[in-house]
DNA sequence: TGAATTTGACCTTG
DNA sequence: CAAGGTCAAATTCA
């Protein structure tokens, strides 16, 4: 056999390269945008930044995560706390319902992540769960709407990624069918009017990338719902490119995020993983 | 007192 | 069997 150890650290150099021409790439492009309105150039630079990133990603996935593990973005990699179903409780029910619904969500057309300093999105959720996940230094938060009653059927899950600064992924599942907030009409509004905000990139002060404090549906096209964000760089520090709120003054006038489906990601990766193995 | 949260148990999937 | 997602009784809060 192999050094494994060998491996893993020229798998994670060349991630970091291939990361790194992605983050140059979007710079690239982001002057372009800056000076040109239109330009058939911007396709096909948005087209080596995705390429890049995927070429990572696959790398990553080599290992042991699948695309939805590296959209969690190493949770900080130390082990974490067995299992939090610690403790003494009641020994309860024998009786078990028919069924418990859907267990260990597929990711479907109907779900999307989003990176953010906030959970707050302007819709009222009710917490139903609370987990450990392994190798995560947080546990991730289980939420469902409030007006799960009427037959709502939205939920997302919480994974606190970072400390300082505050970040937080945010995986939606379903859309709400209860009756919107009028911020989110609101938004929903402006971006189903423009459908050039889709799964665009764009960046902060810095050349770095953030997330709106109040994140929005991003995608409104059916495929690309769900969407994973990536930061420019890596390091020992999972979210290293990521400035802090606090130094920002309008981060709302760049909102937008680098997004890319994770259909696209895991097509290109399941290619990606022959070549490498 | 009702709604929301907490948390151990239960269940499915890989 | 481990891990992740959900349920629901117990507890806390307004």
């Amino acid at each position: 056999m192999e050094n494994s150890g060998e491996n893993f650290n020229a798998v994670k150099k060349r991630l970091v390269e291939e990361l790194i021409k992605g983050r140059e790439s979007a710079f690239q492009l982001q002057t372009l945008l800056h000076k040109l309105a239109q330009d058939s150039g911007q396709e096909q630079l948005a087209m080596k930044i995705l390429t890049s990133l995927t070429e990572g990603l696959s790398m990553v996935t080599l290992g042991t995560a699948s695309s939805a593990q590296i959209a969690s973005v190493d949770c900080a990699g130390s082990g974490a706390a067995a299992g939090g179903d610690g403790g003494e409780r009641k020994k309860k029910k024998t009786g078990v319902k028919d069924r418990r619904g859907c267990y260990k969500r597929k990711r479907t057309s109907d779900s999307w992540t989003e990176i953010s300093p906030t959970t707050d999105d302007g819709r009222v959720w009710r917490k139903y769960g609370q987990k450990v996940i392994l190798n995560c230094e947080y546990p991730r938060l289980y939420y469902r709407c409030t007006h799960k009653n009427q037959g709502c059927k939205a939920t997302k899950q919480v994974q606190k990624i970072k400390e300082e600064p505050l970040l937080y992924q945010t995986t939606y599942f379903s859309h709400h069918t209860c009756t919107a907030t009028p911020t989110e009409l609101a938004q929903e509004l402006i971006l189903e009017s423009d459908p050039a905000d889709s799964n665009l990139l764009s960046f902060g002060p810095n050349n770095h990338l953030y997330s709106s404090p109040n994140p929005v549906k991003i995608s409104s096209s059916e495929e690309d719902k769900h969407m994973v964000c990536f930061p420019h760089s890596i390091s020992s520090d999972p979210w290293p490119g990521i400035v802090e709120p606090e130094s920002i003054e309008s981060k709302q006038a760049w909102s937008p995020r680098i997004l890319v489906s994770y259909d696209d990601i895991e097509e290109a990766v399941s290619g990606c993983i022959r070549v490498h193995r």
